[in-house]
DNA sequence: CTGTTTTCCTACTGCTCTGGTAGGAATTAG
DNA sequence: CTAATTCCTACCAGAGCAGTAGGAAAACAG
């Protein structure tokens, strides 16, 4: 499950790219607003956003957030990841942040990791395939290749 | 990311699969010997996976654990929910227990939930269509639709 | 240069979940 | 009856989640 940050986050970036194309600077307070989100709370994750370099700031009175990348090249992956961490159902099936299990007693004999990283795969290529761009234009087109 | 529990579930559910077709009864011991897992804790777990109609226990000596259907009817999906619940990443994208996200305002305008039912999707497929005898069968098969 | 706007940083809080541990009751085989 | 084994209840420490609070730093407007 993703956590409810995360989700906002998704949110809060749609909020960005939209906003003049996502090349004006956009405040927190206004996405707040539009999202229902705790301004406070909704500070913590853009910080967070911009540190992973996904949006930039500008502080100051005319500042705010707007995307560091074209709207194309944000994947909603991107966006989770930057929140959440990886994808993968283990750190072991992890490609962004591989990592051992420490649970698991041998890597190279383990059974799992090759499903899990089959599961990986399968949700990196939805949620990596889907940019913030896509999720703008058309709520159609999503359930085109379901 | 996977519980170490639902990780601990898998392994454990292949040793009982394995010990003599599925069909005689295994101990919590002798699975947390070969598995490296605390008694006690297995002990919770393989309850859970009993309550949750997967396995099937006696008591007393000579009792243990068995499955409670064909190796190949006993999905690793079927095991991770028992433990981890949904495979989903949103409530509202779960078939096996959909709910309402609290954070969401309205469903049916949200603009997240068809992309993380084609997660689900994709996650599901692979996790529902490998079998306990899947993975007792062969490492190699699994690779080869990858 | 002063005031206003807005991001940015640090710290705190209450709650739930995770990963266990402990002890003993209930049941079954021999 | 005795030994083996599951089953039940309770407990515990640490981490993470979902926020909240207060103010410092920067940028712009005048």
């Amino acid at each position: 499950m993703l956590s409810s940050k995360a989700k906002y986050a998704v949110r809060a970036a749609l909020q960005v790219a939209e906003a003049g194309g996502g090349s004006d600077w956009v405040q927190v307070a206004e996405i707040a607003r539009r999202e229902a989100i705790s301004r406070k709370f909704l500070e913590a994750i853009l910080v967070r956003l911009r540190d992973e370099g996904l949006l930039e700031s500008r502080r100051g009175a005319q500042g705010g957030y707007r995307l560091a990348r074209p709207a194309q090249d944000i994947s909603v992956a991107d966006v989770i990841r930057s929140i959440d961490g990886p994808l993968a159902l283990t750190p072991c099936a992890s490609r962004t942040r591989y990592g051992q299990c420490q649970d698991c007693v041998e890597v190279s004999r383990c059974r799992l990791q090759p499903l899990m990283q089959q599961a990986r795969d399968a949700v990196a290529e939805v949620l990596e395939r889907c940019s913030l761009a896509t999720l703008i234009a058309a709520p159609g087109t999503l359930s085109l290749h379901a």
